[in-house]
DNA sequence: TTCATTTCTTGCCATATGACAAGATTTGTT
DNA sequence: AACAAATCTTGTCATATGGCAAGAAATGAA
């Protein structure tokens, strides 16, 4: 890993949150570059996690197992995405929740406790982490209104618009669900947009 | 306002959280008592939320207007929950979100800005605030799971169990919806239930 | 290349829930 | 008390989506 090259990636995701070049030369160095390979898990039910990533290459999916046995895809990440369990690292609390890696991967790793210190000691950080989190609720939010108010084509149609390269990647059945739909119906919406 | 009574609720939503008495005297007085009336909308769609709200009685509902025009419960608030658009108050953003009073309230305000002063001075405010913050998460994400997990009657069932005080006190239609089905099909599987 | 596995499509039928409308009941107002 | 308005229930019918299974297509392994 040769310094330079490899802090490219996160000075993009930093560069816009109002962090000073001397900020970023204390917080770069917390992260660690890691690589997964297809199947990899991140994060296995019951685990607490410790430890969260931002994507730089690849397709990233968690999941959880719900009561009746259904494997329910939960959210789907790709390049520029953090991927979090917020409450399992945050409560310390075992997670519910499977991520695994869909494809090879390369992440930048960084753990709860340099996150925690950098969260209480530089302000500019904390702002931009606390807005990811808003940001993921905000996107949680959006989500679940239109599993109420839209009727599967749409949320089909919008994901479709939003992220077209998770379309092109993720296996349909994946994608099925996470839409709160099975891959039947998922595949029957497909051929009538097509039409 | 005799202060020492009125602190008396705030006092048990802080004391869990470890902070100390002498923080909890420069927090305290940052929140103010309010009142609202049946009816009443502490925030309106379009507007930028500037303050938020522990509540400490009565029952509150937020609601967006989807894109067909149907009123669709984002969320509903009893006595203890915290009532806030997290978007729209740390993005300045206008939210989309209509919260309205369903009944009398009692609530303790705080403003965005003394929100932020505290968060940035006080490390145990901060861990108590992020906590709540990931706990809307958390509910949040079970919600949206049960959305697609979970049958009404089973996502009736579970909020009857968990939230029977807002059973008691909020119309069905407002409850439907907030499970994602129509009152006239809640209607059915209470009757269902009962037999 | 060949075979096995996984993924995707399609058909048939079942079912949960919605749309609409009419009563019944409850609540609020004067 | 008496009326109006809102809420809740119920009936009939429509429809989006699911369950299951078979075949087609794509992918991966040897």
């Amino acid at each position: 890993m040769t310094e330079n090259l490899d802090q490219h990636f996160l000075n993009k995701v930093f560069e816009a949150s109002g962090i000073t070049k001397e900020e970023l030369k204390s917080i770069l160095p917390k992260y660690k570059q890691v690589t997964f390979i297809k199947n990899d898990y991140l994060l296995k039910e019951g685990q607490v996690e410790k430890k969260y990533w931002f994507m730089e290459s690849g397709f990233v999916r968690s999941y959880i197992i719900d009561t009746e046995g259904n494997d329910i895809t939960f959210n789907l990440y790709a390049s520029g995405d953090v991927v979090i369990d917020y409450p399992s690292i945050f409560f310390f609390a075992p997670t519910r929740e499977n991520i695994q890696a869909l494809t090879d991967c390369v992440c930048w790793e960084i753990t709860f406790e340099d996150f925690q210190e950098m969260f209480n000691s530089i302000s500019s950080f904390r702002e931009q982490q606390r807005s990811l989190l808003v940001g993921s609720y905000f996107a949680l939010k959006q989500h679940s209104i239109s599993l109420i108010a839209d009727e599967a084509k749409v949320r089909y149609l919008r994901f479709l618009k939003e992220k077209p390269q998770i379309i092109q990647n993720v296996s349909l059945k994946h994608i099925a669900t996470f839409l709160g739909i099975t891959d039947t119906s998922l595949s029957r919406i497909r051929k009538e947009i097509l039409s």
